[in-house]
DNA sequence: GGACAATTGGACTATTATTGTCTAATTGTC
DNA sequence: GACAATTAGACAATAATAGTCCAATTGTCC
Protein backbone atom coordinates (compact mmCIF):
# COMPACT_ATOMS: atom_id res chain seq x y z
CA UNK A 1 0.00 0.00 0.00
CA UNK A 2 1.22 3.71 -0.83
CA UNK A 3 2.00 5.81 1.77
CA UNK A 4 -1.09 7.86 -0.20
CA UNK A 5 -3.44 5.24 0.45
CA UNK A 6 -2.06 4.69 3.76
CA UNK A 7 -2.91 8.53 5.03
CA UNK A 8 -6.65 8.73 2.99
CA UNK A 9 -7.33 4.88 4.61
CA UNK A 10 -6.06 6.61 8.18
CA UNK A 11 -8.43 9.34 7.76
CA UNK A 12 -11.72 7.69 6.23
CA UNK A 13 -11.20 5.16 9.43
CA UNK A 14 -11.17 8.42 11.47
CA UNK A 15 -13.90 9.76 9.40
CA UNK A 16 -16.47 7.29 9.72
CA UNK A 17 -17.56 7.62 13.39
CA UNK A 18 -17.25 11.16 12.99
CA UNK A 19 -20.48 10.92 10.03
CA UNK A 20 -22.02 7.87 11.98
CA UNK A 21 -22.43 9.97 15.27
CA UNK A 22 -23.12 13.46 14.06
CA UNK A 23 -24.60 12.74 10.48
CA UNK A 24 -23.25 13.87 7.39
CA UNK A 25 -24.54 17.96 7.81
CA UNK A 26 -23.23 18.07 11.52
CA UNK A 27 -20.05 16.45 10.60
CA UNK A 28 -17.16 19.23 10.01
CA UNK A 29 -13.95 18.83 8.34
CA UNK A 30 -12.61 20.16 11.37
CA UNK A 31 -14.11 17.80 13.51
CA UNK A 32 -13.10 15.10 11.01
CA UNK A 33 -9.23 16.78 10.72
CA UNK A 34 -9.33 16.42 15.02
CA UNK A 35 -10.36 13.03 14.74
CA UNK A 36 -7.58 12.08 12.46
CA UNK A 37 -5.25 14.06 14.35
CA UNK A 38 -4.04 16.24 11.58
CA UNK A 39 -5.06 19.52 10.64
CA UNK A 40 -7.72 21.07 8.50
CA UNK A 41 -5.57 21.99 5.83
CA UNK A 42 -3.81 18.64 5.72
CA UNK A 43 -7.20 17.27 5.23
CA UNK A 44 -7.91 19.22 2.16
CA UNK A 45 -4.11 18.15 0.57
CA UNK A 46 -5.93 14.38 0.49
CA UNK A 47 -9.68 15.38 -0.48
CA UNK A 48 -11.14 18.30 -2.44
CA UNK A 49 -14.14 18.89 -0.69
CA UNK A 50 -16.22 17.03 2.12
CA UNK A 51 -18.42 15.59 -0.39
CA UNK A 52 -15.20 14.00 -1.85
CA UNK A 53 -14.20 12.64 1.27
CA UNK A 54 -17.60 11.12 1.98
CA UNK A 55 -17.39 9.24 -1.78
CA UNK A 56 -13.98 8.08 -1.48
CA UNK A 57 -14.94 6.53 2.26
CA UNK A 58 -18.21 5.13 0.16
CA UNK A 59 -16.42 3.83 -2.66
CA UNK A 60 -13.79 2.13 -0.33
CA UNK A 61 -16.66 0.45 1.82
CA UNK A 62 -18.51 -0.61 -1.35
CA UNK A 63 -15.31 -2.37 -2.35
CA UNK A 64 -14.18 -4.03 0.41
CA UNK A 65 -17.56 -5.19 0.84
CA UNK A 66 -17.75 -6.40 -2.85
CA UNK A 67 -14.13 -8.00 -2.20
CA UNK A 68 -15.99 -9.83 0.46
CA UNK A 69 -19.09 -11.07 -1.02
CA UNK A 70 -17.47 -12.49 -3.88
CA UNK A 71 -15.30 -14.87 -1.48
CA UNK A 72 -18.32 -16.04 0.77
CA UNK A 73 -19.93 -16.78 -2.51
CA UNK A 74 -17.20 -18.79 -3.53
CA UNK A 75 -16.45 -20.61 -0.66
CA UNK A 76 -17.72 -23.90 0.58
CA UNK A 77 -21.04 -25.15 1.56
CA UNK A 78 -24.76 -25.06 -0.06
CA UNK A 79 -25.94 -22.82 -2.01
CA UNK A 80 -28.21 -21.04 0.65
CA UNK A 81 -25.06 -20.98 3.00
CA UNK A 82 -22.85 -19.16 0.59
CA UNK A 83 -25.92 -16.77 0.08
CA UNK A 84 -26.49 -16.18 3.49
CA UNK A 85 -23.12 -15.22 4.49
CA UNK A 86 -22.85 -13.33 1.35
CA UNK A 87 -25.61 -10.70 2.38
CA UNK A 88 -24.94 -10.73 5.91
CA UNK A 89 -21.52 -9.88 4.81
CA UNK A 90 -23.34 -7.18 3.25
CA UNK A 91 -25.52 -6.12 5.93
CA UNK A 92 -22.60 -5.89 8.61
CA UNK A 93 -19.88 -4.05 6.23
CA UNK A 94 -22.68 -1.86 4.35
CA UNK A 95 -25.34 -0.81 6.51
CA UNK A 96 -24.90 -2.17 9.69
CA UNK A 97 -22.26 0.37 10.49
CA UNK A 98 -24.72 3.55 9.65
CA UNK A 99 -27.92 1.52 10.86
CA UNK A 100 -26.90 2.08 14.21
CA UNK A 101 -26.50 6.34 13.66
CA UNK A 102 -29.49 7.93 14.86
CA UNK A 103 -28.81 9.66 11.28
CA UNK A 104 -28.85 6.90 9.17
CA UNK A 105 -31.34 8.20 6.77
CA UNK A 106 -29.78 11.19 6.07
CA UNK A 107 -26.61 9.30 5.77
CA UNK A 108 -27.96 6.62 3.04
CA UNK A 109 -29.78 9.63 1.53
CA UNK A 110 -26.33 11.80 1.00
CA UNK A 111 -24.76 8.34 0.00
CA UNK A 112 -27.43 7.99 -2.68
CA UNK A 113 -26.74 12.13 -3.70
CA UNK A 114 -22.81 11.78 -4.02
CA UNK A 115 -22.10 7.84 -4.79
CA UNK A 116 -25.43 6.58 -6.62
CA UNK A 117 -22.80 5.27 -8.98
CA UNK A 118 -20.99 3.57 -6.77
CA UNK A 119 -23.96 2.10 -5.01
CA UNK A 120 -25.85 0.94 -7.77
CA UNK A 121 -23.12 -0.35 -9.40
CA UNK A 122 -22.24 -2.34 -6.35
CA UNK A 123 -25.74 -4.00 -6.39
CA UNK A 124 -26.12 -4.41 -9.98
CA UNK A 125 -22.91 -6.62 -9.19
CA UNK A 126 -24.56 -8.21 -5.98
CA UNK A 127 -27.28 -9.19 -8.15
CA UNK A 128 -25.01 -10.95 -10.90
CA UNK A 129 -23.23 -12.65 -8.10
CA UNK A 130 -25.70 -13.86 -6.37
CA UNK A 131 -27.72 -14.65 -9.64
CA UNK A 132 -24.80 -16.90 -11.03
CA UNK A 133 -24.71 -18.30 -7.65
CA UNK A 134 -28.42 -19.74 -8.16
CA UNK A 135 -27.56 -20.57 -11.35
CA UNK A 136 -24.82 -22.94 -11.00
CA UNK A 137 -26.64 -24.48 -7.91
CA UNK A 138 -29.92 -25.16 -10.31
CA UNK A 139 -27.55 -26.81 -12.70
CA UNK A 140 -26.07 -28.82 -10.29
CA UNK A 141 -29.87 -29.83 -9.07
CA UNK A 142 -29.25 -27.97 -5.38
CA UNK A 143 -32.16 -25.95 -5.82
CA UNK A 144 -35.74 -25.31 -8.16
CA UNK A 145 -36.39 -22.38 -9.59
CA UNK A 146 -39.34 -23.91 -11.73
CA UNK A 147 -42.22 -23.87 -9.19
CA UNK A 148 -41.45 -20.23 -9.14
CA UNK A 149 -41.52 -19.61 -12.60
CA UNK A 150 -38.55 -17.06 -12.29
CA UNK A 151 -34.69 -16.94 -13.27
CA UNK A 152 -32.06 -16.79 -11.35
CA UNK A 153 -31.10 -13.09 -12.36
CA UNK A 154 -34.83 -12.46 -10.96
CA UNK A 155 -34.87 -13.90 -8.05
CA UNK A 156 -31.41 -12.55 -7.24
CA UNK A 157 -32.89 -9.22 -7.71
CA UNK A 158 -35.73 -9.90 -5.33
CA UNK A 159 -33.23 -10.76 -2.63
CA UNK A 160 -31.29 -7.98 -3.21
CA UNK A 161 -34.21 -5.37 -3.43
CA UNK A 162 -36.18 -6.31 0.19
CA UNK A 163 -32.69 -6.00 1.57
CA UNK A 164 -32.62 -3.14 0.71
CA UNK A 165 -36.61 -2.68 1.53
CA UNK A 166 -36.23 -3.97 4.91
CA UNK A 167 -33.20 -1.24 5.41
CA UNK A 168 -35.31 1.46 4.57
CA UNK A 169 -38.61 0.42 6.18
CA UNK A 170 -36.77 -0.68 9.88
CA UNK A 171 -34.01 1.67 9.76
CA UNK A 172 -31.70 1.30 12.74
CA UNK A 173 -33.54 -0.89 14.93
CA UNK A 174 -32.98 -4.44 16.06
CA UNK A 175 -35.88 -5.72 13.46
CA UNK A 176 -33.31 -5.35 10.89
CA UNK A 177 -31.64 -8.24 11.52
CA UNK A 178 -34.10 -10.79 12.52
CA UNK A 179 -36.07 -9.20 9.18
CA UNK A 180 -33.23 -10.52 7.29
CA UNK A 181 -32.71 -13.81 9.09
CA UNK A 182 -36.80 -14.18 8.64
CA UNK A 183 -36.18 -13.40 4.52
CA UNK A 184 -33.35 -15.58 4.47
CA UNK A 185 -35.83 -18.89 6.00
CA UNK A 186 -38.72 -18.10 3.64
CA UNK A 187 -36.17 -17.80 0.81
CA UNK A 188 -35.01 -21.23 1.81
CA UNK A 189 -38.21 -22.59 2.38
CA UNK A 190 -39.38 -21.77 -1.59
CA UNK A 191 -36.30 -22.90 -3.41
CA UNK A 192 -35.24 -25.77 -1.44
CA UNK B 1 -48.95 21.60 38.01
CA UNK B 2 -49.64 24.62 35.78
CA UNK B 3 -49.82 24.19 32.29
CA UNK B 4 -47.21 26.42 31.38
CA UNK B 5 -44.93 24.24 33.87
CA UNK B 6 -45.80 21.18 32.71
CA UNK B 7 -44.85 22.70 28.72
CA UNK B 8 -42.05 23.77 30.08
CA UNK B 9 -41.41 20.69 31.76
CA UNK B 10 -41.88 18.51 28.71
CA UNK B 11 -39.10 20.60 26.39
CA UNK B 12 -36.92 20.08 28.99
CA UNK B 13 -37.42 16.67 29.13
CA UNK B 14 -37.14 16.38 25.19
CA UNK B 15 -33.96 19.19 25.21
CA UNK B 16 -31.77 16.69 27.40
CA UNK B 17 -30.84 14.56 25.37
CA UNK B 18 -30.26 16.64 22.51
CA UNK B 19 -27.82 18.57 24.37
CA UNK B 20 -26.31 15.03 25.45
CA UNK B 21 -26.28 14.02 22.07
CA UNK B 22 -24.94 17.13 20.36
CA UNK B 23 -23.37 19.15 23.20
CA UNK B 24 -24.26 22.76 23.62
CA UNK B 25 -22.92 24.41 20.58
CA UNK B 26 -23.74 21.58 17.69
CA UNK B 27 -27.80 21.32 19.50
CA UNK B 28 -29.96 23.44 17.59
CA UNK B 29 -33.17 25.33 18.47
CA UNK B 30 -34.43 24.04 15.70
CA UNK B 31 -33.57 20.17 17.16
CA UNK B 32 -34.93 20.86 19.74
CA UNK B 33 -38.14 21.89 18.65
CA UNK B 34 -38.17 19.03 16.54
CA UNK B 35 -37.29 17.05 19.55
CA UNK B 36 -40.16 17.85 22.02
CA UNK B 37 -43.43 17.97 18.66
CA UNK B 38 -43.67 21.93 18.87
CA UNK B 39 -42.45 24.47 16.15
CA UNK B 40 -39.35 26.53 16.65
CA UNK B 41 -41.22 29.85 17.05
CA UNK B 42 -43.12 27.65 19.85
CA UNK B 43 -39.87 27.25 21.85
CA UNK B 44 -39.41 31.12 21.92
CA UNK B 45 -42.59 31.25 23.91
CA UNK B 46 -41.44 29.47 26.71
CA UNK B 47 -38.02 30.10 26.49
CA UNK B 48 -36.34 33.63 25.34
CA UNK B 49 -32.75 32.40 24.06
CA UNK B 50 -31.09 28.87 23.61
CA UNK B 51 -29.23 29.84 26.75
CA UNK B 52 -32.13 30.68 29.16
CA UNK B 53 -33.20 27.30 28.05
CA UNK B 54 -30.31 25.59 28.92
CA UNK B 55 -30.17 27.62 32.42
CA UNK B 56 -33.81 26.37 32.93
CA UNK B 57 -32.80 22.94 32.51
CA UNK B 58 -29.86 23.08 34.38
CA UNK B 59 -32.12 25.01 37.15
CA UNK B 60 -34.78 22.21 36.98
CA UNK B 61 -32.11 19.30 37.23
CA UNK B 62 -30.40 20.98 40.73
CA UNK B 63 -33.95 21.60 42.10
CA UNK B 64 -34.56 17.88 41.80
CA UNK B 65 -31.33 16.39 42.79
CA UNK B 66 -31.54 18.86 46.16
CA UNK B 67 -34.80 17.55 47.10
CA UNK B 68 -33.72 13.35 46.85
CA UNK B 69 -30.22 14.19 48.22
CA UNK B 70 -32.20 16.10 51.57
CA UNK B 71 -34.42 12.95 51.57
CA UNK B 72 -31.76 10.44 51.03
CA UNK B 73 -30.05 12.18 54.12
CA UNK B 74 -33.27 12.67 55.97
CA UNK B 75 -33.90 8.69 55.66
CA UNK B 76 -33.23 5.93 58.38
CA UNK B 77 -29.89 4.03 58.36
CA UNK B 78 -26.55 4.99 59.72
CA UNK B 79 -24.66 8.12 58.85
CA UNK B 80 -22.22 6.48 56.35
CA UNK B 81 -25.21 4.54 54.68
CA UNK B 82 -27.07 8.14 54.32
CA UNK B 83 -24.31 10.03 52.88
CA UNK B 84 -23.51 7.22 50.65
CA UNK B 85 -27.23 7.48 49.57
CA UNK B 86 -27.05 10.93 49.33
CA UNK B 87 -23.89 11.05 47.06
CA UNK B 88 -24.75 8.73 44.60
CA UNK B 89 -28.13 10.61 44.28
CA UNK B 90 -26.30 13.81 43.57
CA UNK B 91 -24.03 11.45 41.01
CA UNK B 92 -26.52 9.65 39.22
CA UNK B 93 -29.43 12.74 39.01
CA UNK B 94 -27.12 15.58 38.18
CA UNK B 95 -23.53 14.03 36.49
CA UNK B 96 -24.66 10.22 35.03
CA UNK B 97 -26.73 11.81 32.51
CA UNK B 98 -23.72 13.86 30.80
CA UNK B 99 -20.94 12.11 31.54
CA UNK B 100 -21.94 9.42 29.37
CA UNK B 101 -21.53 12.19 26.42
CA UNK B 102 -19.35 12.43 24.09
CA UNK B 103 -19.63 16.32 24.68
CA UNK B 104 -19.38 15.77 28.84
CA UNK B 105 -16.52 18.60 28.99
CA UNK B 106 -18.55 20.66 27.23
CA UNK B 107 -21.64 20.60 28.52
CA UNK B 108 -20.32 20.91 32.10
CA UNK B 109 -18.12 24.29 30.69
CA UNK B 110 -21.37 25.47 29.53
CA UNK B 111 -23.25 24.74 32.72
CA UNK B 112 -20.48 26.84 34.63
CA UNK B 113 -20.81 29.58 31.85
CA UNK B 114 -24.63 29.80 32.15
CA UNK B 115 -25.56 28.69 35.59
CA UNK B 116 -22.71 28.96 37.45
CA UNK B 117 -24.61 30.52 40.43
CA UNK B 118 -27.35 27.81 40.72
CA UNK B 119 -24.40 25.54 40.83
CA UNK B 120 -22.54 26.98 43.50
CA UNK B 121 -25.63 27.57 45.60
CA UNK B 122 -26.71 23.68 44.78
CA UNK B 123 -22.86 22.56 46.06
CA UNK B 124 -23.16 24.96 49.19
CA UNK B 125 -26.32 22.97 49.90
CA UNK B 126 -24.98 20.14 49.68
CA UNK B 127 -21.83 21.01 51.81
CA UNK B 128 -24.09 22.58 54.06
CA UNK B 129 -26.41 19.53 54.32
CA UNK B 130 -23.84 16.62 54.56
CA UNK B 131 -22.36 18.92 57.72
CA UNK B 132 -25.10 18.58 59.11
CA UNK B 133 -25.67 15.02 58.88
CA UNK B 134 -21.69 14.17 60.09
CA UNK B 135 -22.38 17.40 63.22
CA UNK B 136 -25.63 15.27 64.12
CA UNK B 137 -23.73 11.79 63.59
CA UNK B 138 -20.96 13.03 65.89
CA UNK B 139 -23.40 13.99 68.90
CA UNK B 140 -24.69 10.61 68.77
CA UNK B 141 -21.55 9.12 69.33
CA UNK B 142 -21.54 7.08 65.67
CA UNK B 143 -18.26 8.83 64.64
CA UNK B 144 -15.32 10.45 65.74
CA UNK B 145 -13.88 13.08 63.63
CA UNK B 146 -11.59 14.24 66.36
CA UNK B 147 -8.87 11.98 65.19
CA UNK B 148 -9.36 13.69 61.82
CA UNK B 149 -8.81 17.21 63.75
CA UNK B 150 -11.41 18.37 61.57
CA UNK B 151 -15.00 19.86 62.00
CA UNK B 152 -17.91 18.29 60.26
CA UNK B 153 -17.62 21.29 58.00
CA UNK B 154 -14.52 20.81 57.01
CA UNK B 155 -15.28 17.03 56.01
CA UNK B 156 -18.18 17.82 54.11
CA UNK B 157 -16.26 20.18 51.89
CA UNK B 158 -13.92 17.73 51.36
CA UNK B 159 -16.57 15.07 50.30
CA UNK B 160 -18.05 17.75 47.72
CA UNK B 161 -14.49 18.64 46.27
CA UNK B 162 -13.45 14.58 46.13
CA UNK B 163 -16.77 14.31 43.85
CA UNK B 164 -16.17 17.24 41.97
CA UNK B 165 -12.10 16.59 41.60
CA UNK B 166 -12.93 13.05 40.32
CA UNK B 167 -15.72 14.25 37.82
CA UNK B 168 -13.40 16.17 36.34
CA UNK B 169 -10.50 13.43 36.23
CA UNK B 170 -12.94 10.99 34.73
CA UNK B 171 -15.00 12.51 32.69
CA UNK B 172 -17.15 9.79 31.29
CA UNK B 173 -15.26 6.49 31.81
CA UNK B 174 -17.31 3.67 33.87
CA UNK B 175 -13.80 4.77 36.53
CA UNK B 176 -16.29 7.29 37.55
CA UNK B 177 -18.65 5.11 39.53
CA UNK B 178 -15.84 2.90 40.72
CA UNK B 179 -13.55 5.94 42.05
CA UNK B 180 -17.30 7.35 43.86
CA UNK B 181 -17.28 4.11 45.64
CA UNK B 182 -13.56 3.82 46.74
CA UNK B 183 -13.45 7.07 47.96
CA UNK B 184 -16.91 6.04 50.01
CA UNK B 185 -14.98 3.51 51.48
CA UNK B 186 -12.12 5.36 51.95
CA UNK B 187 -14.55 7.85 54.34
CA UNK B 188 -15.89 5.12 56.09
CA UNK B 189 -12.53 3.94 57.34
CA UNK B 190 -11.57 6.99 58.28
CA UNK B 191 -14.06 8.54 60.76
CA UNK B 192 -15.77 5.12 62.08
C1' DG C 1 -71.37 30.55 14.56
C1' DG C 2 -68.05 33.68 16.81
C1' DA C 3 -64.67 35.26 20.28
C1' DC C 4 -60.54 33.90 22.20
C1' DA C 5 -55.82 32.10 23.15
C1' DA C 6 -52.32 29.15 21.67
C1' DT C 7 -49.67 27.43 17.99
C1' DT C 8 -47.79 27.44 13.66
C1' DG C 9 -45.18 28.11 9.13
C1' DG C 10 -42.68 31.18 7.04
C1' DA C 11 -40.22 35.46 6.25
C1' DC C 12 -36.70 38.27 7.85
C1' DT C 13 -32.09 40.24 9.75
C1' DA C 14 -27.95 39.76 12.31
C1' DT C 15 -24.74 36.75 13.90
C1' DT C 16 -22.03 32.85 13.76
C1' DA C 17 -20.11 28.57 11.70
C1' DT C 18 -18.22 26.26 7.92
C1' DT C 19 -16.20 25.59 3.56
C1' DG C 20 -12.53 25.81 0.55
C1' DT C 21 -8.23 28.46 -0.71
C1' DC C 22 -3.99 30.46 0.11
C1' DT C 23 0.61 31.64 2.18
C1' DA C 24 4.29 31.87 5.19
C1' DA C 25 6.26 29.39 8.93
C1' DT C 26 7.43 24.99 10.92
C1' DT C 27 8.63 20.34 11.11
C1' DG C 28 10.99 16.32 10.07
C1' DT C 29 13.95 13.67 6.46
C1' DC C 30 17.41 12.71 3.46
C1' DG D 1 21.27 22.78 4.09
C1' DA D 2 17.84 21.16 0.65
C1' DC D 3 13.56 19.12 0.34
C1' DA D 4 8.69 17.65 0.96
C1' DA D 5 5.05 17.44 4.03
C1' DT D 6 2.45 19.61 7.43
C1' DT D 7 0.85 23.24 9.87
C1' DA D 8 -1.47 27.57 11.85
C1' DG D 9 -3.74 31.17 10.54
C1' DA D 10 -5.90 34.58 7.53
C1' DC D 11 -9.28 35.04 4.17
C1' DA D 12 -13.76 35.50 1.23
C1' DA D 13 -17.89 33.15 0.02
C1' DT D 14 -21.42 30.41 1.50
C1' DA D 15 -24.50 28.25 4.66
C1' DA D 16 -26.58 27.56 9.17
C1' DT D 17 -28.53 29.38 13.20
C1' DA D 18 -30.54 32.63 16.61
C1' DG D 19 -33.96 35.47 17.61
C1' DT D 20 -38.01 38.37 16.08
C1' DC D 21 -42.16 39.13 13.84
C1' DC D 22 -46.75 38.36 11.75
C1' DA D 23 -50.54 36.48 9.30
C1' DA D 24 -52.90 32.15 9.05
C1' DT D 25 -54.46 28.14 11.40
C1' DT D 26 -56.10 25.37 15.06
C1' DG D 27 -58.74 24.19 18.82
C1' DT D 28 -61.78 25.66 22.90
C1' DC D 29 -65.24 27.73 25.22
C1' DC D 30 -69.61 30.16 25.17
Amino acid sequence: MSERDAKTDHILDAALPVFVRHGFRKASMADIARAAGISRASLYLSFKSKEDLFRAGSTRAHARTMRDVEAALSGDGDVFGRIETAMAVFQRELIAPFAGSADAIELFDVNMALAKDITLAARARLVALLAQALSDAETAGMINLGSLQARPADVAGVIVAAIDGIKHAEGAGPKFAEDMQLFMRLLRAAIS
